[in-house]
DNA sequence: AGCATTAAGTTTAAGTTTCAACTAAAGAGG
DNA sequence: CCTCTTTAGTTGAAACTTAAACTTAATGCT
């Protein structure tokens, strides 16, 4: 309690363009959830690195495998995923190497590309699959209440939904900054 | 519904040694759970980027400004922002090139570093904090009631105290698995 | 049709993180 | 004391991600 903590997201004092400073418990709540995230993170990641495959790589296959013909468009997957473009290429490449996926050129529109889960892909990860659920029950869902699990699902819809809105406005406004 | 789904997360069907898929609200939370936590890491770090640094930088930095004499030893460091020490090392030398902070010493235990946050770093981190801080606030907290944002802390909470203690277990049992 | 703009993916290089091996110091046990 | 083990931190190379430039195709507008 000494100094005083003047850039942490919290700290009262009225400084500064009006920053609104978080107060002691959003503060609190803030690093709780930046803390559990990253743990989670690497705690799921590690479990799944132990069969091969990082966890970003699994959701991308998770995602094929739960498609009807097992194909997705790459735009596709990089929205449902978070990753950039550029990222899941690299991504995609590593995986066709493996043999897991495969590319396919889109019939409707000549610039797009299909990601299909191969069938040794489809093997793989339902081998995988038991193991990396019990790992997320195992860290994720076994330490909160079915209630608490819930609402902490309504809650990161409530977020992700709230980012999309405000990025697709910061799109339109930033557009309209360079109007050309 | 047409192929099957077996490899996400939830599914039923009785096969493999008893998986105990997630149901799908379990399902639906966790999927959502991780689409969230990704889209709030891209949308902060872009804006701190937009200052010259990554999130997981200003956390290390953060946490520094915040001790009386704005000073950590490196495993402390590591362990409160979650990244393994040798990440910690790279970041740090990084930083230390940017005149941010700086190493020295620790007089205690001859192996231990400390790292210090310099003066130049300080004012960095006072200058950024009220851009971050909107951020956070206008990408997380606007999203959420009061109450809610609160009872994301807890959850958040008992995650990370699950899951440190579930790791502490596995890493004894590890132990005991390769008895030298 | 013709031209400008936007969207889909890839590429290469630069930057960051991980992994495994390593040094040095602290502790534990005898 | 001496040896063995554990802890703190670093290193360098490999693996991965990001950023920016680029290609090709679709769209919009006139």
């Amino acid at each position: 309690m000494s100094t005083r903590t003047p850039m942490s997201t919290h700290t009262p004092g009225t400084y500064s363009p009006q920053p609104r400073w978080l107060d002691a418990e959003e503060q609190h709540a803030w690093r709780e959830y930046l803390r559990a995230t990253r743990l989670l993170e690497a705690v799921l990641d590690r479990d799944l690195q132990a069969q091969g495959l990082q966890l970003s790589e699994y959701e991308i296959i998770s995602m094929l495998s739960e498609q009807p013909d097992r194909r997705l468009r790459m735009s596709e997957i990089a929205e449902l995923v978070v990753q950039s473009r550029s990222r899941l290429t690299h991504t995609a490449g590593r995986l066709e190497k493996r043999g897991w996926v495969r590319r396919e050129a889109c019939a409707s529109d000549r610039r797009g590309i299909e990601l299909v889960l191969t069938d040794v892909g489809y093997a793989e990860i339902q081998r995988m699959a038991p193991t990396h659920v019990d790992s997320v029950r195992r860290h994720l869902v076994a330490h909160l209440s079915r209630d608490d699990m819930l609402a902490l699902g309504r809650a990161m819809e409530a977020i992700s939904a709230g980012i999309r809105s405000t990025v697709v406005c910061d799109e339109v406004s930033a557009a309209e900054g360079q109007p050309a």
